[in-house]
RNA sequence: GGCGGCAUAGCCAAGCGGUAAGGCAGGGGCCUGCAAAGCCUUUAUUCCCCAGUUCGAAUCUGGGUGCCGCCUCCA
C-alpha cells in the first residue's frame, strides 16, 4: 500500500515518500488573530488534524507545526478600534482559538510559532535576500525582487508576464507603495512603521515584517530548510505560499517543503465564505448550535480539495448520520457489560478491514470515501445492539462484535471522531426497576382486560419518566431507559 | 483579460477504462389492540450536452454549456 497524494507544486497526485523514512515535518499556515475563527478556518484546522492523525495511524512519526501571525495590520487597526494593543488582541484570539479547536476535537500542534518570537530569524532572513540580492531596500521598506528569483509562480502556475497582463492596472491603482518597488509584484519583507505605531527595530529601521517572510521563518526555525508537507488553505496559494517559496529558495537554495497540499474553499449559499466578504459563520456560533462531531461527519464527507457548501440540508444529514456512527460507537458502553466485556476487553481490530480503509484513504486522504466502511460497522453494531435490547440475544459472538467495535472505536479516532456517552437524564424522577416492573405488570394486566385506554396511560407515563416499553410478539414487554 | 477547478438520484457524496460505494431523505413489507421501537426490503438502464478513441467510457480525447475559485487582505 502506497499513501499517494495530490501536489499542488506538480498538479499531480505522487507517491508520499518523506525525506527521513517513518518521519514527517509538517507546516500548516494557521490564523491571523485579529477575530474569531470561521468555518473556513475550522475546515482547514479539521482537515490537517484528520490528514496529520491519518498518518499518525499509518505509523509515521508527524512533527506538526502551525503558525500564529500576531503582527499585522489588521490586528493593529482592532487594537486602535478598541484602544488597546496588539498583544492583547492577539492573546485574546490565541485563547479563543484554543477553545474552538478543542471544542473541534482538533488535536495540539506540537509547535505554535508566533511572528514575535520569530523576529530574529525574520530579520536575518532578510538580510540574507538582500545580501544574495533578492531584496532592495526603499526608505526603511524591504522589498523582494520577484524577477531575480527564476522560479517565481511556480506553484500557482503563473507567470510574471502573465500576471502583469492580467492585473492591467488594478495592482498601480490599489497599491499606495508601487512606486517604490521595481516591480509591480515585488512585495514587502519588512515595513517602515508609521509615527504612533508599534514596532521592532530592524537594520532597516523601526518597523514590521510582511506577512510572508514570517512563514518562511518560522518553517526554518521549527523544521529546517526542506520539510515534507506545507499545508493550507487554497486561496494561499498565491501569493502567499509562492512568495514563501520564492524568499525560502532564494535564501537556502533548497526546496521548501516537498509537497504542497491545499484544502478547498468553504462556501455559504454559493458563495466563498471569507473575511472579506463579511458573509462569515463563526466557529463558536455554529458549535453552540451543532454538535462538533455532526460538523467533524460534514466536513469529512466531502474530499479535502473539494469546494464544501454549507448548507442546513446537509447539516441535518450529517446530524443523522453521525447518530448512526455514535450508536456504533456506544456499543461498548452500551452492551460491553451484558457482553461480558468487562473482564475481557475487546482489543483487537479485523486486519482486512484496516486494510480495506488505508486502501481507500491512501488515494490523497479520500476519508469521504472511507466513510462508508464505518457505516457498515456501526450499521451490524447497532443492530445487533437492537437485537440484544429488543430480543434479549444475537446470534452475533461476543468475540466478533468485540472485534467490529474495536475496529469501528480505531478508525473513528483517525477521524477524531469521537462519541461521549450521554449523562443519564432525568435521573432525579426514574422509577427504581421494581416500580417499572409493577407498573409494566399492571399494564399487562389491562391490556389482557382489553383495558387500552389505562394500558396507554401506563405507557405514556414510564415514557415521560423516560421508560420506554417494547411489545414483544407472544405479549411479553421488555422495556428499557431512554439514553 | 490570464490561470485553475468542478458538473454523478430529492439533497450530500465516492468512483479515475470493465459495466453506478455510502450517508441523508423517501417507498413497501413484517410485527402491533393502536403505537413506538425494531427487523426485512426497495430507490440512478445511467453519470450536463455533442462528437471521437475503445471489445468496453461516469471514467480517456476534442468541442460546447453551466457553476466556482485565484489573479487584492483571506483558511
Amino acid at each position: 500500500m502506497t499513501l499517494t497524494v495530490f501536489n499542488s507544486l506538480t498538479r499531480r497526485q505522487e507517491p508520499f515518500i518523506p525525506i527521513e523514512s517513518g518521519k514527517i515535518g509538517m507546516y500548516c499556515c494557521g490564523v491571523t488573530v485579529y477575530d474569531y475563527c470561521h468555518l473556513g478556518h475550522g475546515r482547514t484546522c479539521l482537515v490537517w488534524d484528520v490528514v496529520r492523525r491519518y498518518l499518525e495511524w499509518r505509523g509515521y512519526q508527524v512533527h506538526y507545526v502551525q503558525n500564529f501571525t500576531d503582527i499585522d495590520d489588521k490586528i493593529l487597526k482592532r487594537a486602535q478600534d478598541e484602544g488597546t494593543t496588539m498583544e492583547e488582541i492577539a492573546e485574546r484570539f490565541i485563547q479563543a482559538y484554543f477553545d474552538d479547536m478543542e471544542r473541534l476535537g482538533v488535536k495540539k500542534a506540537d509547535a505554535y510559532p508566533r511572528v514575535t518570537h520569530a523576529l530574529d530569524g525574520i530579520k536575518r532572513l532578510v538580510s540574507q535576500l538582500e545580501n544574495q540580492g533578492y531584496a532592495y531596500a526603499a526608505n526603511g521598506d524591504v522589498y523582494y525582487a520577484v524577477h531575480q528569483f527564476p522560479d517565481y509562480g511556480k506553484l500557482s502556475g503563473r507567470k510574471l508576464e502573465d500576471l502583469k497582463a492580467g492585473a492591467s492596472g488594478r495592482v498601480e491603482e490599489t497599491d499606495p507603495d508601487i512606486h517604490k518597488k521595481y516591480d509591480p509584484f515585488d512585495f514587502a519583507l519588512w515595513k517602515a512603521a508609521k509615527p504612533e505605531e508599534p514596532s521592532f527595530s530592524s537594520p532597516w529601521g523601526e518597523g514590521r515584517p510582511g506577512w510572508h517572510i514570517e512563514c518562511s521563518a518560522m518553517v526554518k526555525q521549527e523544521l529546517g530548510e526542506t520539510i515534507d508537507i506545507h499545508a493550507g488553505g487554497g486561496d494561499l496559494m498565491f501569493p502567499h505560499h509562492e512568495n514563501e517559496i520564492a524568499q525560502s529558495e532564494a535564501a537556502t537554495g533548497k526546496p521548501l517543503a516537498r509537497y504542497w497540499l491545499h484544502n478547498g474553499m468553504v462556501k455559504v449559499e454559493g458563495e466563498k465564505m471569507s473575511k472579506s466578504l463579511g458573509n462569515f459563520i463563526t466557529l463558536r456560533d455554529l458549535l453552540d448550535r451543532v454538535d462538533p462531531m455532526v460538523l467533524r461527519l460534514f466536513m469529512l464527507q466531502t474530499h479535502y480539495r473539494k469546494p464544501l457548501d454549507f448548507t442546513d440540508e446537509g447539516l441535518a444529514g450529517a446530524r443523522n448520520g453521525w447518530n448512526t456512527l455514535r450508536e456504533g460507537l456506544l456499543f461498548k458502553t452500551h452492551y460491553g457489560k451484558q457482553l461480558g466485556w468487562d473482564h475481557n476487553p475487546p482489543q483487537k481490530s479485523d486486519e482486512q478491514i484496516q486494510k480495506r480503509f488505508a486502501e481507500v484513504v491512501d488515494d490523497d486522504f479520500n476519508f469521504a470515501g472511507g466513510l462508508p466502511i464505518l457505516f457498515e460497522l456501526a450499521k451490524e453494531l447497532r443492530r445487533e445492539g437492537n437485537l440484544l435490547l429488543h430480543q434479549g440475544t444475537t446470534e452475533a459472538s461476543a468475540k466478533e462484535l468485540a472485534v467490529k467495535w474495536h475496529t469501528l472505536a480505531e478508525l473513528a479516532d483517525v477521524l477524531g471522531l469521537e462519541a461521549k456517552a450521554e449523562e443519564t437524564t432525568s435521573s432525579a424522577s426514574s422509577l427504581s426497576d421494581e416500580e417499572i416492573e409493577t407498573l409494566v405488570q399492571q399494564r399487562t394486566q389491562a391490556r389482557k382486560a382489553k383495558n387500552f385506554a389505562q394500558a396507554d396511560q401506563i405507557r405514556d407515563q414510564l415514557k415521560a419518566k423516560g421508560v420506554i416499553l417494547i411489545d414483544q410478539p407472544g405479549g411479553e414487554t421488555r422495556w428499557y431507559r431512554e439514553q
